[in-house]
DNA sequence: CTGTTAGCGCTTTCAC
DNA sequence: GTGAAAGCGCTAACAG
């Protein structure tokens, strides 16, 4: 391997000019750049990332914490932030904290030892509940979980406002008993839970909910035992991508027809969602412009620490399909 | 923040001894290295990764080359590999190369100037082509790709046998013509589609094949243009979980009714593929097994460079649903 | 068992 | 416009 020291005496100048080019100063006599281009080519030289790190204390590392890096809606927002970090030339740091404070810390902890420029997160509960940026040495953009109340940048759904059109939607169809399972989790799950809360009692309706993991498998075993327990309901309610996906495959266990027996709708235009019979209706999110307004924010807070805090809140997309579309029975 | 020369006068000994009580050597009495662990959190000491990494040379990050996060098959492979890495208190750098050679390339070369200590790729065909271990100054260990030919430690499905055993499957279903969509930008689809001929020859049968790019939307539009082109296929084949979903589409739309009207099959158990209707036979991939027998083929070699070549070899599980279920007309 | 010291490769004053 | 030299924080000889 190259060091500056041997691109400096190939291309006969000073480390210190190598350096420079480098680092696309000015200040730096067209001869001596190009000599020091030249240089780096014919040695195939590439600067030592650590020492760099070292001597300058800047990195442009970023860090991305999610909760679950198999649930598709964060996966497509870590594929939206590694396209613009790509083209940043920055690196990510993908970790992935399980829903688990412990793990949580120790990404945050270790990424703060790696000097990251900065990170995104979207937090346990715990965390949020006591989040605070000047707990810690870099810059935090929080996505998919935000409260009111924390000072944070941030960029997430409008949870309430998206569930309570969703359960609108459910009420026009004529349900009146709608049970909702919702993850207990993240604040993401207990804010669409409010938004069912709030759209039930506006039409005097009584709430059924069913709080768990926020897990395929939770989901189809609650759904499950809830059928067993409990009169058919109108309608269910998945909070999230994953529990939509349990719950259609206890509906099928259970031998229920969609749309004839039960309706059916959830979060996250998930691909499936589209094929499965009957086609089902869900709060689409635009989890690319999360993803990639998510990273902007980090960007433009750690080129200016001191702005303003922002908070960006998307609006969910309510796309109807077949699932609660009641039709006559036959 | 805390400098080893803090932790060091804190206690009361020199920075070697820190040094060495933070690297768990032995030499060390107990009574220094109990003033020193003190010292550590009375100081809320961390070491700083870039300095350590400068001097030492080492690291105890890897990295993570996938064709497509987006990809389920390659989400679950990194969240195993993530598991394993977590467990050994190690980093991974997760990098999209997105089948480009370029941003390949890209991600390549950071990762041998942040001096990582192995990483796991899965290969565009550009570079498996010419891949040997010598170019490169990290220990790689393959997933999911590599030939016969490769010289290099690996980890990947038999995906010649568990495609005949696919094709074989559908014969025994009376298919005599069987469509194979598969992706041509990874040795993988190649290699699928390898098998699948030599099933039909052995069978007698003639091989019909549609070369796409390995994506739901081009599968969803080469089946609808093969469909208004050529005779109805007894079968329709595909190489890959993502464009198993697109002919799962484009046969929806098309109005094709399965298993009467054709059947369907194709590699990858997602979730979803359970709770269409009708439900696929797939062949399913050890997804987590791979990526644990991947890191840990990695963490091996690191420790042990000069041991032989090798390759894991994985058998496909081929789950039989009712979408190869041929039925009575009625 | 412990401390002193010399760098790892780079950026960045500070002179010239 | 350019170079010499001083470290960034740490680990690993080497002495003691």
């Amino acid at each position: 391997m190259a060091r500056i020291s041997d691109v400096a005496k190939h291309a006969g100048v000073s480390v210190a000019t190598v350096s420079r080019v480098l680092g696309g100063q000015s200040g730096v006599s067209d001869a001596a750049r190009e000599r020091v281009l030249a240089a780096v080519k014919a040695l195939d030289y590439h600067p030592d990332l650590a020492a760099r790190r070292l001597r300058s204390g800047k990195t442009d590392t970023l860090g991305l914490v999610v909760a679950d890096i198999r649930n598709p809606y964060f996966t497509e927002i870590s594929r939206a932030i590694e396209d613009v970090a790509y083209a940043n030339r920055m690196r990510v740091l993908l970790c992935n904290s399980d829903e688990d404070p412990e793990k949580e810390r120790f990404y945050l902890d270790m990424l703060r030892d790696e000097n990251v420029a900065g990170v995104i997160l979207s937090p346990t509960l715990d965390l949020l509940s006591r989040f605070r940026p000047a707990d810690f040495s870099f810059p935090v953009v929080l996505v998919d979980r935000c409260t009111p109340e924390t000072e944070a940048d941030a960029v997430v759904l409008d949870n309430i406002d998206a569930a309570q059109r969703l359960i609108r939607h459910l009420i026009d169809r004529d349900c009146r008993r709608i049970t909702l399972f919702h993850g207990t989790a993240s604040a993401t799950g207990l804010q669409r839970l409010e938004g069912y809360r709030s759209a039930l009692a506006a039409a005097g309706l009584t709430p059924f909910t069913q709080a768990i993991k926020s897990t395929t498998f939770a989901a189809r075993k609650a759904l499950l035992e809830h059928l067993r327990a409990h009169p058919l309901p109108d309608a269910v309610v998945a909070s999230s991508g994953l529990i939509l996906l349990g719950l259609v495959e206890a509906l099928r266990e259970a031998g229920l027809q969609c749309p004839r027996d039960i309706l059916i709708a959830g979060f996250d235009d998930q691909p499936w969602t589209r094929i499965v019979t009957p086609d089902i209706t869900v709060i689409a999110q635009p989890t690319a412009d999360i993803g990639r307004s998510a990273i902007e924010l980090l960007l433009a807070r750690v080129a200016q620490p001191g702005q303003a805090r922002r908070c960006i809140v998307m609006r969910g997309e309510l796309i109807v399909r077949t699932s609660t579309c009641r039709v006559q029975n036959t």
